[in-house]
DNA sequence: AGAGTGTACCGTACATTGTACGGCTCAGGT
DNA sequence: ACCTGAGCCGTACAATGTACGGTACACTCT
């Protein structure tokens, strides 16, 4: 990056920032809330990379250096842009357990609503999540996730698997999803366009070499969703293959209680 | 990002340079191929972030701006480095077909492959890949993993999606990893010492909510692989849902045949 | 009321980035 | 011997995160 490289954060203080109130306005009426709040939105329409402090602070019509009162930099305004659209992922903690369904049913009620944040908020997939892990939101989410996986014979090890299992196709769907809207929408170029831009160059350049499965395939997915891929497609069949794969296991568990 | 806005890239451009040989030597013996290998090499010990256009020439001994002649801007050089690193991945393209164990052998041959890359480079996490897709290497690849699912009865588009599901996978949870490492990595702290520095301000702020499953998963989860995570522990969990899962389809199929 | 004090606020400065631009310097063709 | 084009690179600039030191206000204490 840019800039003076970051002071080395101090976890505790991120931490209790996270789990602060951030409501107590200062003499302009600056909070934490707000900031966060306004870095949120920016990010949404113009993604991470145009998020800057300057941008933020003008938002708010705020000098650039006010923001630092209330936040230690950029990257625990990152942590906490990414605790704060977890915050209403779940109306109670037992949401996901009333779904009709069972566990199989929770479980895809839970990948749904990843889903849906991830897509509101692409730029989730550019923060760093390791040091978020322990902000209230998140924890209330894993805690909430978890529930319906309880009491079904599995170790907590096991819950702990499947849940990651299912929450990391979601998310790397939703990041490949969002990496082909971005670079589709910086091109400028329809997808139509783009393979008219590209095609001849890559008919020259590729004859000579051989790649039949590729082609095959490579075409037959293109027709089948006009395109290279189709994000929704990869969720619903990953996650049916997934939870397919976790029947047995659970069915055993469950037996043997 | 910080510097000039990078100008559009030119598609064509991009992609005449992916599939071009890189060893025409100018002047001082500048080519592409040098460019990319030492771009690689800074990458694998320092991350992407540390990666910067004055580093690179440095490392060549080269004036920054030479690199230009070469390579169009720092993007370009990222998609080659891409390229780059998928180009050993297999012996040849039948080299999974030929695995002990059929098609589930094959694919857990392919994830392995996948996930060694993965963690030998694991700056390729930051990396857009949606322009690369066509490179040579990364087509390559694709034709190599696409063909021990040849065959079986599956449809182009389902051989399609079983193989990105299990790509889809690898990738997340190498990604999941790798962020573990840095955050451990430059944080300075071990596991240990960055639990002794949390924990008191953790137990302070948490009285009062209540998080019954995910604080008993959680502590299991932590005695287990002494760390938040495990992420060889969650390639094989998932890998193996994900085949199991797989299994019921391919052997429906097979048997229409 | 007046004085003192801490905290919110912010203007300026600086290091670092990608790269546009224009000049220099050679190798090779005529 | 000269010209030309390509390889090479020094300088300049816009943008970034944030360190540093100053200013001004709200509050407490006398």
């Amino acid at each position: 990056m840019a800039g003076r490289k970051a002071a080395a954060p101090d976890p505790a203080r991120s931490l209790a920032l996270l789990w602060g109130s951030h409501t107590k306005p200062g003499r302009s009426g600056l909070t934490v809330r707000a900031i966060v709040d306004a870095a949120i939105a920016l990010a949404d329409v113009s993604g991470l990379d145009a998020l800057s402090m300057r941008t933020v602070a003008e938002r708010l019509k705020v000098g650039t250096m006010s923001l630092y009162t209330h936040v230690p930099g950029k990257g625990e305004l990152t942590d906490l842009m990414f605790d704060q659209v977890y915050g209403d992922l779940y109306a109670d903690p037992d949401e996901p357990s009333n779904q009709p369904g069972g566990w199989r049913g929770a479980l895809e009620f839970i990948a749904l609503r990843n889903w849906d944040v991830l897509t509101a908020h692409p730029w989730i997939h550019e923060v760093p999540t390791m040091r978020t892990a322990l902000g209230p939101n998140i924890t209330r989410k894993y805690e909430t996730e978890l529930r319906p996986l309880d009491g079904l014979g599995l170790t907590d090890v096991e819950m702990d698997s499947a849940l990651t299992l299912v929450l990391t196709h979601v998310q790397g769907t939703a990041r490949a999803g969002a990496e082909q809207l971005r670079t589709q929408r910086d091109s400028g170029l329809s997808d139509e366009e783009w393979w008219r831009q590209i095609s001849p160059t890559l008919t020259t350049v590729m004859s000579g070499t051989h790649f039949p499965t590729a082609g095959r395939v490579g075409t037959s997915v293109g027709e089948h969703f006009q395109s290279a891929m189709d994000p929704a497609h990869a969720l619903t069949f990953g996650l049916t293959t997934i939870l397919d794969g976790l029947t047995p296991l659970i069915t055993s568990r469950s037996a043997v209680q």
